[in-house]
DNA sequence: GCCAACGTTGGC
DNA sequence: GCCAACGTTGGC
């Protein structure tokens, strides 16, 4: 069992549309970025749990729970010329994206990037470091702990 | 819209 | 394999 801090756009997809989809569950399409798409791939377990992530808005921050429902499996955008995810270079033989569905359990209060910074124990989040970009991190128990705790 | 940080591309 | 140029991310 994993942890993990999955960056959604909520202008593409919210907290509130995970929710709203069957059973909750939204497949994690769009991610184009190797490592991210490696820790799908490698280390992403069904039942792992999920910080719900919304960056590139005007509140940025964690907005929900969440969990992992499936294993990978290719992301259909690639093939899809219509998509602004479209890879070219991407074939159906040898996918070069995956993606896992995650199941929405609940939507939290906003904590904020400037909340999560005020936590000494939150301190090493990848997300806090300078220059973040990665969409997907590995989320420490501990650090889990603190943010469940917070958002209780 | 700005811009720092970082990943990717491609010429050599 | 180096590295400059370029594109993207994402908070502010």
């Amino acid at each position: 069992m994993q942890y993990w801090l999955m960056k959604s756009e909520p202008d593409e997809v919210s907290i509130d549309d995970a929710l709203a989809a069957p059973g909750g569950v939204v497949p994690w399409f769009g991610v184009r970025n190797y490592q991210a798409r490696n820790f799908m791939r490698d280390a992403m377990r069904e039942g792992d749990g999920v910080l719900f992530y919304h960056s590139s808005c005007a509140e940025p921050g964690i907005a929900g729970i969440a969990e992992v429902a499936s294993t990978a499996y290719p992301d259909e955008t690639q093939f899809d010329p219509g998509s602004k995810y479209h890879d070219p270079k991407s074939t159906r033989e040898n996918p070069r994206w995956l993606l896992v569905d995650v199941r929405a359990l609940r939507k939290t209060r906003l904590m904020s990037l400037p909340e999560m910074r005020a936590h000494p124990e939150l301190a090493d989040m990848q997300i806090l470091r300078r220059g973040n970009r990665l969409s997907i991190t590995p989320v420490t128990p501990a650090e889990w702990r603190c943010i469940i705790r917070e958002l209780e």
